[in-house]
DNA sequence: GATTTAGATATTTTT
DNA sequence: TATCTAAATC
């Protein structure tokens, strides 16, 4: 309905760009049905800096892809000619897919649609010449960035346990977010790391990486804003391309991607970002609130308009969550209403805040919910649970699998962050280029080669030596006596393996096939077929999965470059099924039913957020508060619980105080919280002191002092800080929890150490070494 | 060089 | 409690 009279791919013709320069407003531009006044404004704004304050469920997606589908379509601009930035893939994904269905074919040839770290390597293949790399740099990921900087730390001679790897790469992430290079570090955070070595291992972890032709994601922005300020020509010439620049989430944009915006921007000045500074939850990566706040100043002439027409929520909800959010300061001040008539639904149910006893009871009751919605009809995936930490989510996943309710956990470990992948990957990597040290290290002696810590060291001090990379020099070594025994031999067959995966995929073997090839013979799915734990099935389905996902690209080139920026390739099919998922992770969802617990002072607030950045921290962690009872349609509800197991211990937490910032009017409270004694007190344990026999993970310090003392005829622990430990069985049914207080009748109060539903370790207060406890332990 | 054991440590995680 | 890493032992 919007062809162009021809092919979009093709470079326009002088005479089409002339006219594409004068607005050609399309009277039948039906996609832009529907759309409510001010939303209309944010599309067809098209001239200057815009900034469209988009709150949660005002149809931000909607108006980004309309006004993309509308610049296109109105002939403003070709597809080329606009950058639209995202932050995810997903994002990215769902952009053009729903532009391309509003426009159709005019819509192909988006090339600068993606994430910001997508279009900026695109960007630095290029160029990186002017980078000091060459076009193949690899993308490293955190686990490679983590090994390097323990690389960098340990040539240094620095302690590894004292300054960790992890501290070293957070903080050169958190300078590459505000674009700092070594040079450009203010001088006193050096202080930040080894006594003020700081900034020196960052320039030694820089000059890796050149060494290495590698970048880390924060690099392909620094290396695009260094090229760009380096050569104004080459600027002008994207200035030249992008005549219309769209940003999605721009309250989550750091110091860098807002610098790059403001080089590339300054071309055509047509700058539209969208955006919510109430969501602005990625604080401790780098996102700067502050671009947001400051957009007018940023960007004179902007024009702000605001969306404040939610379609998604009921108003107990919009107003429990503008409550809420309304205790920030500093906020741009947006106020969300129903969108559809003056009132919403009459009937709508007020947001629902509930105490109880603990997690354990707050998980029966969220799920019996979910059961009796079912009964009523309602689906599955209508439901999510929402958690601060994902450590919350246990207590429900153990729940839900009681009562036999499909669930996913959404989040946690990537697939391509898997090891099994890493590792497949790394071998592929090194077939394709065998300067990849880190590759290299990884797969060495994985699986198993005699290939030792000892023998990697050497290598890694003659290859530092020669300026060669690993694999280059191994077969040099070979020659001499250097490296001898196992090691030897585990070498050559691993540098012959590989030549060999080369040769064969130079010879025009499949890369998919080849990937089958180099698991089969370098013995790695024999490994994982001989280990018998629990994981290696799932394990061998991945590497399935990756050899599956091989088979659709082209080339080895191609899908290296898609794993390296596009993680989230995993199965992503959602069934029918209740979504457990983090706070964060629920952004830009939204559901009928959502359940919120953990709505605890020191959980959420998290206490580490406010020990660490105060004010800021909690007002973080309020806008996560906003952002989940955005996440709900017509159902939310809240809890918290008196006591709760944190690390292992039991500790008894306060309601959150966002509990009392919600609105009296719009919320159902109850509690049940008053019992006086844990559940389970009524039950008694009789003491004996037996032989715990074998269990699973004797790996925790209480359970292994509880081994070490079982068997040994011993009748009662060892004496540990004066306190004695006493070993139970319980003599019926336990429920006895890890921390809880228990009474004696000779020993008095202690504290459960350890159980395992059968047997007790309890830490009595006043006793010194005694004999069999031989009768009941009450709790209390 | 591999395996076992002891100890310390513990959010959120778009790329 | 559970997980990861380093030292101790085989």
């Amino acid at each position: 309905m919007f062809s162009m009279s021809s092919s979009p791919n093709r470079r326009p013709s002088i005479s089409e760009m002339a006219a594409a320069r004068a607005p050609v407003p399309d009277t039948n531009a039906n996609y832009l049905d529907g759309l409510n006044p001010e939303q209309r404004d944010a599309v067809e704004t098209t001239e200057g800096p815009l900034l469209v304050l988009a709150g949660a469920g005002t149809g931000k997606t909607r108006v980004l892809t309309t006004r993309l589908a509308h610049i296109i379509a109105s002939k403003l601009a070709w597809p080329s000619q606009t950058l639209t930035v995202t932050f995810t893939n997903k994002a990215a994904r769902e952009m053009r897919e729903r532009a391309l269905k509003l426009i159709g074919d005019a819509g192909e040839g988006l090339r600068w649609l993606g994430t910001f770290h997508s279009i900026s390597a695109q960007i630095l293949r290029r160029h990186a010449e002017l980078a000091g790399l060459k076009s193949s740099f690899t993308i490293l990921d955190t686990d490679d960035v983590i090994r390097l900087c323990k690389q960098v730390i340990e040539a240094e001679n620095i302690d590894t346990k004292r300054w960790t790897p992890r501290h070293l790469s957070s903080l050169i992430d958190g300078w590459k977010n505000r674009a700092l290079t070594p040079a450009k570090v203010p001088k006193d955070e050096a202080w930040q790391f080894a006594d003020g070595k700081a900034i020196q291992l960052y320039e030694t972890y820089q000059n890796r990486l050149k060494v290495l032709n590698a970048c880390d994601f924060g690099d392909l922005l620094i290396h695009n804003i260094t090229i760009f300020q380096k050569n104004p020509d080459l600027l002008a010439d994207y200035h030249q391309r992008f005549k219309y620049i769209l940003v999605d989430e721009y309250q989550d944009t750091n110091v860098a991607q807002y610098l790059w915006l403001r080089l590339l921007a300054r071309g055509s000045n047509n700058i539209c970002c969208v955006g919510d500074d109430d969501q602005s939850i990625y604080g401790w990566r780098g996102a700067e609130v502050d671009n947001i706040l400051r957009f007018e100043k940023d960007f004179p002439g902007a024009k702000v308009i605001r969306l404040e027409r939610n379609y998604r929520s009921t108003k107990h909800i919009l107003a429990a969550a503008s409550s809420v959010i309304d205790f920030n300061k500093g906020r741009l001040g947006k106020t969300l209403y129903v969108g559809d008539g003056e009132q919403g639904n009459p009937d709508a149910e007020k947001v629902q805040v509930r105490g109880l006893w603990d997690g354990e009871a707050e998980a029966r009751l969220i799920c019996d919910d979910i059961e009796s919605y079912i009964n009523k009809g309602g689906q599955y995936e209508d439901c999510a649970i929402l958690v601060r930490a994902s450590w919350q989510m246990r207590l429900f996943e153990e729940r839900l699998i009681m009562l036999g309710i499909p669930y996913r956990v959404i989040g946690g470990p990537r697939f391509f962050e898997r090891a099994e992948i890493r590792d497949a990957l790394a071998y592929l990597r090194l077939v394709r280029s065998p300067d990849d040290d880190l590759a290299f290290e990884r797969v060495v002696n994985q699986p198993k080669r005699g290939v030792g810590a000892t023998t990697i060291q050497k290598l890694q001090t003659f290859a530092r030596a020669d300026g060669r990379s690993l694999f280059t020099l191994v077969p040099m070594v070979l020659q001499t006596d250097e490296v001898k025994g196992p090691a030897k031999r585990g070498l050559t067959t691993f540098i012959d393996q590989i030549n060999l995966w080369r040769d064969r995929l130079n010879n025009g073997m499949p890369h998919h096939e080849l990937a089958q090839v180099i698991l089969d013979e370098s013995g790695y799915t024999d490994m994982l077929q001989k280990d018998r734990s629990p994981q290696s099935q799932t394990r061998l389905d991945n590497l399935k999965e990756l050899i599956h996902a091989l088979g659709q690209f082209d080339s080895l080139a191609g899908f290296l470059e898609h794993v390296e920026l596009v993680m989230d390739v995993g199965g992503q099919s959602s069934g029918n099924e209740v979504q457990i998922l983090t706070l964060h992770a629920a952004k830009g969802l939204e559901w009928p039913m959502v359940f919120l617990p953990g709505w605890e002072e020191e959980v959420f607030p998290s206490r580490r957020s406010l020990d660490e950045s105060g004010m800021k921290g909690l007002e973080e962690e309020r806008r996560l508060a906003y952002v989940g009872i955005t996440r709900a349609r017509e159902k939310c509800a809240i809890s918290f619980v008196a006591n709760r197991m944190i690390f292992g211990r039991w500790q008894s937490v306060l309601p959150s105080r966002f509990v009392d910032e919600l609105p009296h009017d719009n919320v159902e409270a109850s509690s049940e919280t008053g019992y006086s004694t844990m559940p389970g007190a009524d039950q008694g344990f009789q003491g004996t002191i037996e032989d715990l026999g074998e269990r699973s993970n004797y790996t925790s310090p209480g359970w292994r002092r509880l081994k070490e003392n079982a068997g040994k005829g011993s009748k009662t622990g060892p004496v540990i800080d004066g306190k004695a430990e006493l070993i139970a069985t319980s003599s019926g049914k336990s429920g006895f929890k890890i921390g809880q207080r228990v009474h004696h009748e000779k020993f008095g109060y202690g504290q459960v150490l350890a159980a395992d539903g059968t047997k007790l370790q309890v830490n009595f207060k006043n006793v010194g070494l005694k004999k069999v406890i031989s009768t009941f332990v009450t709790g209390v």
